[in-house]
DNA sequence: ATGCAGATCGTCT
DNA sequence: GACGATCTGCATC
């Protein structure tokens, strides 16, 4: 079941908790490639200084003045893609960027991509989540509510949900601190975990992996 | 285990 | 003309 599009409407921080556990599906002509949502971070607009629409409209952030539910993507350092999906009030350009998945489907699909044949880092961050899923600037724009090349559907809830600083935007002097990113807690495939604990725990096979949410 | 430089280019001032 | 909502590889401890 995909998520409808009323699912991204409301407070952009419950819609980026909401979305811990669901399922980003990207459909390629090499197969189908997907994982379950275990960390985002919720960008509020016009009264969030580190948002990218914080100044209001620009050409880059036009998909977020669209409907809730289409995909926001930027180029990082020249380099790296990242995805977003359109949510919050009526009218506020308002985003949740999806920061990492844990590995479901299409994973030998993933690691070509990504030239690794690590479970644990395949998606484990907002760039290395769009190589593995082949996400770049043609799907700008996408509605992410449509069975498409980019979608998202129903998984399971977490048990647990962490709530921590944003990463990487220290010059935001108003919300540099707000505690608007989310994670599964315990989980071993979000960014930046502890290489300890991802060896330990990182999983063998795909039921092991899928028990792990 | 931790730290830092380099890659690389679209977007905004 | 400067600077990223990042990632990797290499250096060092």
């Amino acid at each position: 079941m995909i998520l409808p599009r009323s699912f991204y409407f409301g407070d952009s921080r419950d819609v980026a908790r909401n979305l811990l556990g669901q399922i980003l599906v990207r459909e390629t002509e090499e197969g189908v490639a997907s994982g379950i949502i275990v960390e985002t971070e919720a960008y509020l607009g016009t009264r969030d200084d580190a948002a990218h629409s914080y100044k209001g409209k620009t050409e880059r952030v036009r998909a977020l003045y669209g409907e809730k539910g289409t995909a926001y993507i930027y180029l990082i350092y020249g380099m790296y893609y990242c995805l977003n999906i359109a949510s919050g009030p009526d009218g506020e350009p308002e985003c949740v960027l999806i920061r990492a998945l844990q590995p479901l489907e299409g994973m030998d699909i993933m690691a070509r991509r990504r030239g690794t044949a690590r479970f644990d880092n395949l998606c484990s961050g907002p760039g290395k989540l769009c190589q593995a899923l082949a996400i770049d600037k043609s799907l700008y724009g996408a509605d992410v509510t449509q069975k498409g090349p980019l979608y998202i559907v129903k998984g399971a809830a977490p048990e647990k949900i962490e709530a921590t600083p944003r990463v990487g935007i220290d010059y935001a002097f108003h919300t540099k601190d707000a505690l608007w990113r989310f994670i599964v807690a315990g989980n071993a495939f979000v960014s930046g975990a502890k290489k300890k604990r991802a060896l330990q725990n990182s999983p063998q096979t795909i039921d092991e992996n899928a028990k792990l949410l």
